[in-house]
DNA sequence: GTTTTATATTTGTATATACAAATGATTGGT
DNA sequence: ACCAATCATTTGTATATACAAATATAAAAC
């Protein structure tokens, strides 16, 4: 069932949202030995790297919004993966031992979703598109 | 916060993901005076298409899973837009004077949306993002 | 120094979508 | 004709994300 059979094949909407959906299927599978989900894992990565972040740095990163951020940290404090520490109106979010043991992991995820992407698309193809992606994101960006 | 200074902007995952985020909501924009969401309002103008049309057809042509699409029906058909007849395990949907009357709006929805992309892209830039995002899309198809 | 304004985060609720299991129907093999 | 396999759809539940309002703090204005 190709894609391209699709009555909208050509309208930004639909192909933009199933890539999306494509992609995060195959992100998913690569961050399954960590055991969490790629959102999690790279906010987790960003907290590894950069201890006492800030949730809005993390939301800036991630190019999320605060309030998913706030969720995504709930849900891996719960997991002992990270800790929040408000001090005035900010959040500063430090990684646990726990999270520093899993490090090895993560980057093993990031380097087989990387690897993934390289083997299908080949490395040409993939910069070519993830550019113009960003390029129209930001003209979409208010 | 130009989307290229992320972390992460290099990557399929982030730039696809963000794209459609950023393209969801100038379709939720262009849809608002229908009153439905872009899904719904592409699944309604399907069986306004083709009136009988199947459940499988739909999901198919929108690229979402069945599960997905009941949901969908489930809403329309709530809003009195549209009728599923179940005929042994198939399940044919139609819509109603009221989807019918909608009609002109839905069309100015989808012209809308795909002038506002021209507008923002060029019709050049726009078509072939779309054929390269098309084509990875394929590729990570199973 | 109090009041206003701005900033960071969280909370309540909602949307979009999916997976896996369940249901119900048709089909093919014997 | 029956039973198993297959197919189309639905149901229960879960994930990812967001908006808008609430909260809490800090900064600016006066």
């Amino acid at each position: 069932m190709s894609t391209v059979n699709s009555r909208f094949a050509q309208c930004l909407y639909f192909t933009s949202n199933a890539l999306a959906r494509k992609t995060e299927k195959l992100a998913q599978d690569s961050w399954s030995r960590v055991g969490i989900s790629p959102s999690h894992g790279y906010l987790l990565l960003l907290t590894l790297e950069e201890p006492g972040i800030q949730a809005g740095a993390l939301a800036r990163q991630l190019q999320l919004q605060p309030s998913t951020i706030t969720r995504l940290l709930e849900k891996l404090e719960s997991m002992k993966l990270l800790q929040r520490i408000t001090e005035g109106k900010t959040t500063a979010v430090f990684p646990t031992n726990k999270a520093k043991t899993l490090l090895p992991k993560i980057q093993e995820s990031v380097a087989e979703f990387s690897a993934r992407c390289m083997e299908l698309l080949g490395k040409e193809e993939n910069t070519k598109l993830v550019v113009g992606m960003a390029k129209i994101a930001d003209k979409l960006t208010p």
